[in-house]
Order: structure tokens, then sequence, then C-alpha cells
DNA sequence: AACACCGCCTGAGCGC
DNA sequence: TGCGCTCAGGCGGTGT
């Protein structure tokens, strides 16, 4: 489940295989993946309105929207979205589009002779040139797509609910962004407009470092927690881009490499399992809509200092 | 305003 | 072997 570390790995992947790449033409599948900017909020595919009650058809999607005839110039990252920048050589014009990988999506560079399928969920196909011939968007559940920007400028708009990037968040970011969130910290964890990058995986990684239990009222916390929580999430999402990132089940960066993150949590899909550092039984339950595994040992419940043992006698 | 909750979607894993 | 069920979860939309 592509998160911070995974959208990064895909990033770099990519970056290495498809700047200065000149796309020379594209194939959509599924219409239904891409959001234009006439589509109804959310696109097609999610919005249910749109799809019962139609107030017209998809705009339709021009080559040109998706790159063709663009070289790829660079390639961002906010949070657990990529944005890849193209500029026209004559003219000098620019365009981009947004992807999203959501739970299941990812982006392939691939030799001419795998084209995909509509069976393995292949929704565009694009067409590079040189050697390694396409690129291709593959999201079995779709909960990924693919905006149309235009420009870089339309990009920033598109990301201004993002709040600050994860990977390099500080404690007075932290702090302020929760100073008047009652929810809990996981909730708020996983709220892109809070803190952009951070999923179910690393909310609980994040929180284990910091020994924070995850259903606290986010606004209790103090600035020493502030610090440890904003030090365990950059540490944890840098140690998995080490690593290649997670791959519980479909993972794999743009060039078919799965990471090895997985090994290394201490938290996620461990409930029941010793605690690594305390070595009791890990906890589970339902927080913020998520499965949440945490250590009611070791995880602190408040901010409160513990009280020292008070001296016998 | 802040937050809870729903539904989208498919494949893996499980019990029978 | 195969069927039906549950679960996984990012995130936009809707309800409170």
């Amino acid at each position: 489940m592509p998160e911070l570390p995974e959208v990064e790995c895909v990033r770099r992947s990519l970056e290495r295989g498809l700047i200065g790449r000149t796309v020379r033409a594209v194939e959509v599948r599924r219409r239904d993946v891409i959001t234009a900017p006439g589509d109804p909020p959310g696109g097609f595919a999610r919005s249910r309105a749109a799809r019962n009650h139609p107030v017209r058809p998809p705009a339709p999607v021009t080559p040109a929207d998706l790159l063709v005839g663009f070289t790829i110039e660079r390639i961002d990252r906010l949070g657990k979205q990529l944005a890849i920048h193209g500029v026209d050589a004559r003219p000098g014009r620019r365009s981009a589009i947004v992807v999203h990988l959501g739970m299941t999506g990812q982006l392939l560079l691939e030799g001419p002779s795998s084209a995909g399928s509509q069976a393995d969920h292949s929704h565009i196909v694009w067409t590079l040139d040189g050697p390694s011939g396409l690129l291709i968007f593959r999201d079995p559940r779709r909960f990924g797509g693919v905006r149309l920007a235009l420009n870089a400028e339309a990009v920033d708009r598109l990301w201004a609910d993002l709040g600050p990037d994860a990977l390099d968040i500080t404690a007075d970011e932290l702090r302020s962004a929760l100073r008047s969130a009652r929810r809990p910290i996981k909730s708020a964890l996983l709220d892109q407009s809070v803190l952009a990058g951070v999923g179910n995986i690393y909310a609980d990684e994040a929180l284990w470092r910091a020994r924070i239990a995850p259903g606290r009222p986010a606004r209790g916390l103090s600035v020493d927690d502030c610090e440890r929580l904003a030090a365990g999430i950059r540490g944890v999402l840098r140690e998995a881009i080490d690593s290649g990132g997670s791959t519980i089940r479909d993972y794999v960066d743009g060039s078919g490499r799965a990471g090895s993150f997985q090994l290394r949590h201490a938290v996620y899909g461990r409930a029941g399992l010793p605690c690594p550092r305390c070595g009791r039984r890990l906890a589970s339950a339902v927080v913020a809509q998520r499965t949440t595994v945490w250590c009611r040992a070791c995880q602190r419940a408040s901010s409160r200092t513990r009280k020292k043992q008070a001296p016998r006698r």
C-alpha cells in the first residue's frame, strides 16, 4: 500500500528512467481513472451522482493532456502524490499530470513487449521514445487515479489542501497543526491536510517509536511528545525509503522492485506478537476507522511524566 | 468547524 | 475444488 516511502521510491525509480524521454503516444483503456478539469469533483470513478445522473458525458481527454509530445522534465512528490512535468521543446509549453496510487496503484516502466492488458488492470499505457518503451499505470482496485493538471500552477492548486510533507515535518509544525484537534492522534496523522504522506502503516510505526498511544487526543500532546513524534515520523519514513518501502502485497517501484521494510515493522501487522521493545503482547483495536496495533505497556496514554516509584518506608 | 462514517473496488485468505 | 464471506484501506462525499 503506497504511503510516502513507497511513492518516493516510485518517484526515484521513474526519475532514473523517465527524465528526458519524450512521450510518443498514449492509450487510455479506462477513462474513469482520469479526472480532467471539467469533471465532477473526485472524478467520474468516485462520484456516484456523476455515474447515476450524468449532467454531461466526460469530456474527451486529448493525447496532449496526457503529455503526448512532451519531454519529461521533472517528477515531484508531495505526500503520497506524484506530479510528472513535461516540456514541449518547440513552443516551450509545459504540461503536467498528477498521479495518486491509492491502495494498489503502480507506475511501471517496461519494455515494449509487455504492454499489459485489460485483465491485469493496466488502465493507461504511454509509449516513450528510446529503449524501455512503456510507462504503465495499473490499479486493480482503482482507488488511485490520474488528474490532468495542465501546468505547474494547477499542480499547486491541486496540492493546496495538503499539509506539509511528512518526510521533513518539524515538531513545531506538528504542534501547531494539532493544537486544536480533539480527535485521537492516530486520526490526525492520517489526515493529509494535517500532514501529507502518512498512512495506516507508518502512523502506527511512528506512534510506537514516539511511545505515544494512538487513542490520545491530539491536542493533549506535550512539546516533548511532539518532538518525539516528529522524529519518529521522519525516522521511520527515511528508513523505509532506504529499504525500498514496505511490500505487504502489491507494492513495487517503477522498475518492478519490491521493498523490504515490512520485515522491520515493529507493530503493523504484528497484533498479539511481542513488542520489540518490552516484550509485552501488542494490542489491536480499531482507532480512526483503521486497524491499529500498539503496545499498551510502552506507548503512553497520557503526557504526564510517569510518577517515580515512591520510596518505600 | 471539526469530525465520524460510508462507499468505492478487487483479490487474498479462510471456513466449510 | 469451489463457493461465499470477510478483510484490507486512501480518500471524496455526506451527515452530525
